[in-house]
Parts: C-alpha cells; structure tokens; sequence
DNA sequence: CGGCGAGGTTAACACGATTTAACGAAACGG
DNA sequence: CCGTTTCGTTAAATCGTGTTAACCTCGCCG
C-alpha cells in the first residue's frame, strides 16, 4: 500500500502542496477555512509526513542526542528524566543511547548523531572525543557536557559539586563522633572521585583529629563494595574503621550487605554514607544515608542550557552550571 | 562553515559522484585503485554522509525503534542490554524512548518512529495501541512486542513464562515449610500478575495443605512494598504469613526494609521471594531468592525476531517465543 | 582488422517536503 | 472607475544522496 503524501492531501483538499506545507509549518499563513479542510484530508487518509525530506530541506533534525554513560546505573537514568521533562516541553524528541563506557559504543553513537545532522548533543564522554564534538559543533550541532567539564572550557556543562560532596560527607561523620574513616571508591582518575577524597581528607585535617584511609577500587559496583568491606574486616579490630564514606550508593549498598552478613552492627560498629541517593538508597535493609546528586536537575539544566546555545550559537556564551549536593542523613548514620 | 558532500569527495578524487556513492554502498562495483583515491578523499575532507537525503531516496531507515515501559526499572534496561547486543552486531542503530507507563509519551513515540519511517519497532505497549501498531506495520515498519502478547495474535512477541514462575516460587516456599503465603503485587489487570498469582494459587491447591492471601497494590515500587508489609504486620500473629511472595524485586525490597525495622527476622519469622533477579536482589543486606527472568535474553531474542521480519516481511510467521524463567535461592528464604 | 563483451564510469532523474517569488482576486481609497 | 495594497494560493526550484541506463575504453578473439 501506497503511503500518503503532501500530493495526496493536497488534491484530497483541492489546494496545492504548497498550501498544506504551510498549513502544516506556518498556520497563519492560511486561511482558516482551507486550514480546516486540509485538517480533515489529513486525518482522512492519516497522513504522516516523511521526516527524512524535512530534514533534508529544512537542513535541520529537530532531535536531541543524548549518550548516556551507563544506563543501568540510577543515577543516570535520573538525569536522562529531567532531560526529557525539558524537551518533551519544546516538543522535541530525545534519542539516548548507552555508551555503557565503552568507547567504541560511544563513537557510534556520535557517528549516528552526526549522519543525522542533530541540532544538539548531550554527552558525559568515556573516552577524549574533545575533537570529535568540536567537528559535531563546527557542522552545526550544539553541544553540552553532562556531569563532566573538559579543561579547555569550550563546551558549556552542568556538574555537581564534588568537593563540597565529600565535605559535607565527612563533617557529618566527624560530628557524629567517628575518626578513623575509610573511603572506598575509585579509580581515582576520575575527577569526581579525585575531588571528593580530597575535600574528605581536607575536612579530617581541618577537624584536627581522625584519620582517612583511602581505599581504591577499579569499578564501582556493589561487587566492588562488597570486596572492599571484607578487605577492611580483615584488619585488627584496633585499625578497623567506624566509618565508610563510598564513592556511589551501588558500593555503599555492597558494603552494607557484606557488614550486615558478618554481624557487624550498622550504624553502631560502622557508619556508611553513601553517594548519589539513589532509589535503592532509601529502600536499603538499613536506609542509607547518602549525598544526593539532584540528578533530575542537572538533566533538565543541561537541557535548557543546550537549547539556548541552539536558538543562538554565535551568541551564547560558553557556560559551567554547578549544581549543591545535599547530604540525606538516615539510619545507617543515626543509630 | 559549508559541510563536504558526495560532489565535494568525487571532485578531490577525481571522479564523479555515483562512483563515490559505489564506492560506499557497493565496493564490489568500483576498481580498488579508485577505491582507495575515494578513501582518502574521504578522509581529507572529513565527509559525513547525510542521511536524511540517504533515507529519503533509499525510503528506508535502518534504525530500530524501541519503546522502554520504564527506564528506572532495571529489568527494563537489562532487556535493553540484550536488544542492543544484538543491533550492533547488524550495525543497526538503537533508538530508545522511554514511555514512563504513560500513554501520552508512548504515543509521542511511536509519532517520532512513523514520522521516521523506522524499519523496525520493539514495544511493551501501556495504553490500548494495536491500531497504532497495525497502521505502523501497513506502512512497512515491523514490530514486534516485548513482554506483551495481544490476543489477537497478530504480531510476534516474546514473553516469560510467568505461569511457570509462580508455580516455582511457591512450590519452593512450600518445600521449606511455610504454609501461610502472601502474595503482594497488582495491578490485577496485568496479565504477569494475574497468570503469577493463579499458579501461586494452583500450586498451593495442588500441595493440599497451606493457603494464600492475596493484597493488591497499584503500583510496583519500594513503596508500594512497604506499605504491603505494614498491612500484614497489623495482622493477629497467628494470622500473619510466613511467607511472601513480592510481584517483583522491587516490592520485594520494600518488604524486606519494612520487616527488617520492625525487627521480624528473615527468613526465620517470614520468608521472601522476589521476582525478576535485579542486580540488587543479591545486594541486599539479607540476599533475596527471586524468580530470575532472562531480560537479556529476552531483548536479544526480540531483537532477532525483529530482524526476521524485516529482512523478509511478507514469508515470516508470526511467532511467540515464551523464555522460562529460573528460580534463584539465596538467604531470604534460606536461612 | 573489426566486432564484441566486460568492467568501470557517467549523466540524469528520483525521493518527498519546504521555500521563494510570482500571481490572481478581493478590498480599498482617491 | 482605475490603481494600489493585501491576502491567500500556486508553480517551480531546492535539499543531498542513490539508482538506472547509457556510455566509454580496453582487451580479446575470430
């Protein structure tokens, strides 16, 4: 079967082509009875238009690209909502993909994006693609950063505040009377990470008494957690710590379960906070207390950030959002 | 900054623009001294096809469209996992949209994905949108339904046998010993609850002694979980269950939590079950026993469905693939 | 030496919607 | 009554790529 065109409805409508585009595209160039006319040869032969000629000729896709970094993790879904709830508003549509921090994933992605001819990209990149979204920006498509910021400064970005994350993690912890913390997290080449253990290690020397140990993980799964609980039960009780800061809530979780499994009483032998607040945070055996990420925020930020750099490119100044975590107290924090 | 077009490549190279296009969709066509000449050509400028004019004259996009019930559900994104390990390997572009169980943004989707002409379409429909679907198949976009099956039969689809995951989680709970069994999940209306709590109910028929309560909820959350399990502890103790059996993993999480604070013991005083296997299942601070779903496999396998069709619309049957699912015992009902 | 075939290349058109410039008719004022 | 403006409509050009049928150039064989 032969699928409608602009031809079809035209004729349907007795006008010509001409006039249903522009009662599609600019409605006030028509009058309104033709308008109504053509309205009802649309819904007559359920008309749909060819968005690949649109494009073509209109030199622009409407989309929003968006590669997430990992779409198992909650956190990022999160971001990818607050996305949506902008975009959804401005009626256009967002494409996400999943790099799953595979870089060859994500330079597919950025190929699709860039044969699509997008008007904006939204990216936390895995691997340094600063060249690759410097020729998406140069061909057209406006780009902004998710949860990273590159040192050249060239692209805006919306990221959250780390070190003042990790500070008021470990004040907490201080003023609950802990003093020998660990923190477990890694690798430590990501900024996020570098940021919050030097704001926590700044916040113990500022205290005046207690001490950080740092304890590096590759990923940052529950598995990870898990290992690294048991890793520190194995030490003397003397150099055990009464306190565990995880870098993300997926560790702090694996650590609770490993703590809760070898009898170790949560809060009272050990307190853990952790990082992201996520749902499951909450939901824990031991409700988590955790630094929350206003994630939704940062998604919607950098999407209204995004469509301002379209509506005017040249214009537009580059711009660095940061976003104020907030830290979320609950039991595994308040015997 | 004008963008480099076939013209562009076959003037550098020296040719004219049908070779260069030879040279990229037909290789076998072109001479491979020519070949190379295009390739660096290529190269040089930095040529990025467009494929809006690419899909207008092909009439044809490759892409595969995929409609996610709910993003924050990790079940859901593990089928993604599964549907994208498969497209790649077809270099066949995934587009995802997350439909949130709302009707409005399913049907935002599946406008963008007709609009797009998309070879392809995988869905877990929320709201009634057969016609929908119908229109999209007459007008040359296969699809195929994931988790869902319409009586009608009409598409292929794949499911999980969720008779087979009722029965299992039951009969497990039975064979430990417990014979007051809650069933905590709704709505009602989904045909996973409805099938899950009949062979709950058979299988407890079947075993002769032993009976199951049934308490609805609306929704399927940590919440919804919590408050579940605050119903069953107002109860008389001897009329409280000794075990229950969560409509999923998230429910089941909820349960456990509210449990847990009011310190009754798990498994010792009241056993769970969870059911889809999230990665959090075994995470938590008392691992769950859940009813493991294949997501992955699932996803792939549509995928593959999906791709059937399309390669061959007209020949291929319609086929129901139904996976089984598989009983995973951990703590919480072993203790 | 002429005809033939194969492989490689080319020119021209097609895809479906949008835009531009031109056009006709109605409305208006002098 | 005629010239001018306004409004709605139209024919034709355009976007960038893919395909088709024709074409050219060799090399080969009779």
């Amino acid at each position: 079967m032969r699928v409608a065109q602009v031809r079809d409805v035209a004729a349907l409508a007795g006008v010509s082509p001409a006039t249903v585009s522009n009662a599609l595209n600019h409605p006030a160039k028509v009058s309104p009875t033709t308008l109504a006319r053509i309205q009802a040869a649309i819904d007559e032969l359920g008309y749909i238009r060819n968005d690949a000629a649109r494009q073509l000729r209109a030199g622009t896709n409407r989309a929003i690209g968006m590669v997430v970094l990992d779409i198992a993790n909650p956190f990022f879904t999160d971001v990818a909502r607050g996305v949506e709830d902008v975009l959804l508003g401005e009626r256009r549509p967002l494409i996400m993909g999943n790099s799953a921090q595979e870089p060859h994933r994500e330079t597919n992605y950025l190929d699709l994006f860039e044969q699509q001819r997008m008007d904006g990209v939204l990216i936390t990149p895995v691997a340094d693609v600063l060249d690759r979204l410097r020729r998406l920006r140069d061909r057209g498509t406006s780009v902004v950063l998710v949860d990273r910021m590159t040192r050249a400064k060239e692209f805006s970005s919306v990221t959250i505040d780390d070190t003042m994350g990790g500070r008021i993690a470990t004040e907490h912890l201080l003023e609950i009377g802990r003093r020998r913390i660990a923190f477990i997290g890694g690798p430590v080449n990501l900024s996020q990470i570098k940021d919050r253990l030097a704001s926590a290690r700044a916040a113990v020397e500022a205290h005046g008494s207690g001490e950080l140990s740092f304890l590096e993980t590759e990923t940052m799964n529950a598995d990870a957690g898990r290992a690294g609980a048991e890793q520190l039960l194995a030490l003397p009780t003397t150099k055990r710590p009464d306190a565990i800061f995880a870098a993300n809530d997926l560790v702090a979780l694996g650590v609770l379960q490993a703590l809760t499994l070898r009898g170790v009483r949560v809060p009272d032998d050990v307190a853990i906070v952790g990082y992201d607040d996520i749902d499951f945070a909450s939901s824990a055996a031991i409700p988590l207390s955790s630094v929350r990420q206003p994630a939704r925020t940062m998604g919607s930020t950098a999407a209204t950030l995004l469509l301002g750099v379209i509506a005017d490119p040249a214009a537009s100044e580059v711009e660095h959002v940061t976003l104020k975590p907030e830290l979320i107290v609950r039991r595994s924090t308040s015997g």
